[in-house]
DNA sequence: CTGAAAGCGCTAACAA
DNA sequence: TTGTTAGCGCTTTCAG
């Protein structure tokens, strides 16, 4: 139809705007704009004249015009660095429809490997967002100022950065540990062992934690821990295999997540040929789908992803309105979930 | 600091504009506009003299003015329905990779129960997207013709609307039906079964057709078909358990995905006591991290979701900057997977 | 190569 | 309640 590269002028013949509703309307340019701002003084019959024409004619407002002069875009900027571990899938479809019902958009940005987060936010302050959560790696100071300056609300999402301006909403990952290792203190077992998420995940390091300082204090040791590359099945697979070849080998073991402890579940049946849980206890993180499939039944901890969403769009909603430097962090329970991968205790 | 709600003014008066600097570096407007317009003709001095001020000032354009004036957003669609489905978080980490490869965003859209896909796509145009992706039920004539008129280039992922005005890009699910069928009658069953998806979904209707064709022509028959009401684990126990209730029980089933058909397999060794392969042969779908893990080992069929993915972003660039009404479909090929899921024939 | 001026599509005072 | 008039922050002719 046309083969040359469009020009600005030929991409909006098809484009129908306000004014054209007023000239078909006969009214004038406020008479629309008033028809389509929820709450704005129009007579019924303003009302009916002017959409009769709109829908005549197809109108839809442009909301990136409105943004200019509203200085408000309804958009929500989301950055994720973690798109391999699948209960992000849950998170992305809590923060699309939450935000979806309060009338907010989602831009999503990826800044897994290789993206630079400085650099995503950047992008991302260039379409004026209402407000901003990120759950990836390194907040930095240069972000934080930036956001505190445009005055856009900036939510760190399941993770906990040192200090900082800015809100947080997070599971208290430390306590998780602490229950998890009181799951594996009930059993039979008593080499304890530990296959934590990357070395510099904020998650990993607290659930580590909290469950190496339980250990301790119930006067007991953890005796070996790996360290998986990412939070998936395949490098949980490696990190089982090298903290089985240790020795004496660990038989009551914390998976920093699901994935992680069923790679080891299944390492240590196939590979060793134990009998789970009579040889080796886990205990998960996260409370996937497959946790609960009958060649796992694992013990495992579960996240409010729901609530923590919430909170979260809480948060935005009010400080888009309201702007202020009070930071909150909203730290929520996780709460166990009691399968069969925990060996019974002797029957002492 | 403030506990009012901002008003206009207030909110914008930490803003700095392409102005701001102009007034700073003592030059035009016109002049800050062409800096951060690639491919403008400036002089090296007026450079470097503007973005001197611009970083002082830590100016940032602001996109969606330029909008206005470019027709041109860099924002594209995505629409998606399947927030339960863990391979849509491999297709969102694809698509947000590829787009911001190529300087474009992501406005994510969630249209799974409830929400209205019609509805969405009226929000979405309303930013001027550039370009719309969308993986979900129905594409109404009323979207497509809404997507004709603005001259926004629509491609259905992943699913193959009857014949309408977009672009679309899929794999070739009957095939993939039939390959499936091939690996089950290279096994020594003969009582053929079907796990299917949701009624109305496109893949699970396509592959069932390539699997009952392939199975048929073979001089074979499906002797029970169930239908998860989603491809979720847990929608397949509840199918498996109907599945295996048939009399005679299937023992070559074809599952929609690979949740299902892992669903299928634990069903079947915990509550029928089935030893599989060798009393169940299962062919999956999709190949997730977890069909290899060696309490399933899978046989299953890879779409090639990446190549998907580049697909639509490349007919995207393309359509977004030259216009054409000769919608196209790309339709990819899976590939099986091979693995220990399916029983070996008898020796003759 | 640079600046002045017009205007993208809309909302927000201000009058009427 | 309605219309008129300024812009929001930017790009883009068009002169110089």
């Amino acid at each position: 139809m046309n083969d040359s590269p469009d020009s600005p002028s030929e991409r909006l013949a098809s484009r129908v705007s306000a004014m054209d509703v007023a000239r078909a309307a006969g009214v004038s340019l406020s008479a629309v704009s008033r028809v389509f701002t929820p709450g704005a003084s129009v007579s019924a019959k303003m009302r009916v004249r002017v959409m009769e024409a709109a829908d005549k004619l197809g109108y839809q407002p442009n909301v990136l015009a409105r943004s200019l002069m509203t200085q408000r875009t309804n958009l929500v900027g989301v950055i994720l660095a973690n798109f391999k571990n699948p209960v992000y899938l849950t998170v992305l479809d809590h923060f699309t429809r939450t935000l979806q019902a309060r009338g907010l958009r989602t831009l999503l940005l990826n800044v897994s490997e290789g993206q630079d987060i400085e650099e995503m936010a950047r992008l991302v302050l260039q379409y004026s967002v209402d407000g901003l959560v990120v759950s990836a790696g390194a907040i930095s100071p240069h972000i934080t100022e930036q956001c505190r300056k445009r005055r856009i609300p900036l939510v760190a999402f399941a993770r906990r950065p040192r200090r900082a301006n800015l809100h947080v909403v997070c599971v208290d990952n430390v306590a998780g540990g602490r229950v998890a290792a009181g799951r594996l203190l009930q059993s039979r077992h008593r080499r304890f062992g530990l296959i934590a998420g990357p070395e510099t995940a904020s998650t990993s390091i607290e659930r580590g934690k909290g469950f190496r300082d339980e250990i301790t204090e119930a006067g007991h040791e953890v005796i070996a821990t790996t360290h998986a590359r990412e939070y998936t099945y395949g490098a949980g697979v490696e990190s089982a295999r090298r903290l089985l070849e240790h020795t004496p080998r660990p038989d009551a073991v914390f998976c920093a997540n699901d994935l992680l402890a069923m790679a080891l579940m299944d390492v240590a049946r196939d590979e060793y040929g134990l009998s789970l849980p009579d040889q080796l206890s886990v205990v998960g993180f996260d409370d996937v789908d497959l946790a609960a499939a009958s060649s796992y039944r694992l013990t495992t901890l579960r996240q409010p992803l729901e609530a923590m969403v919430h909170e979260t769009a809480d948060i935005l909603s009010q400080r888009i309105n309201t702007w202020s430097e009070d930071w909150e962090t909203r730290q929520l329970a996780c709460t166990a979930v009691d399968r069969a991968s925990i060996a019974a205790a002797t029957g002492d």
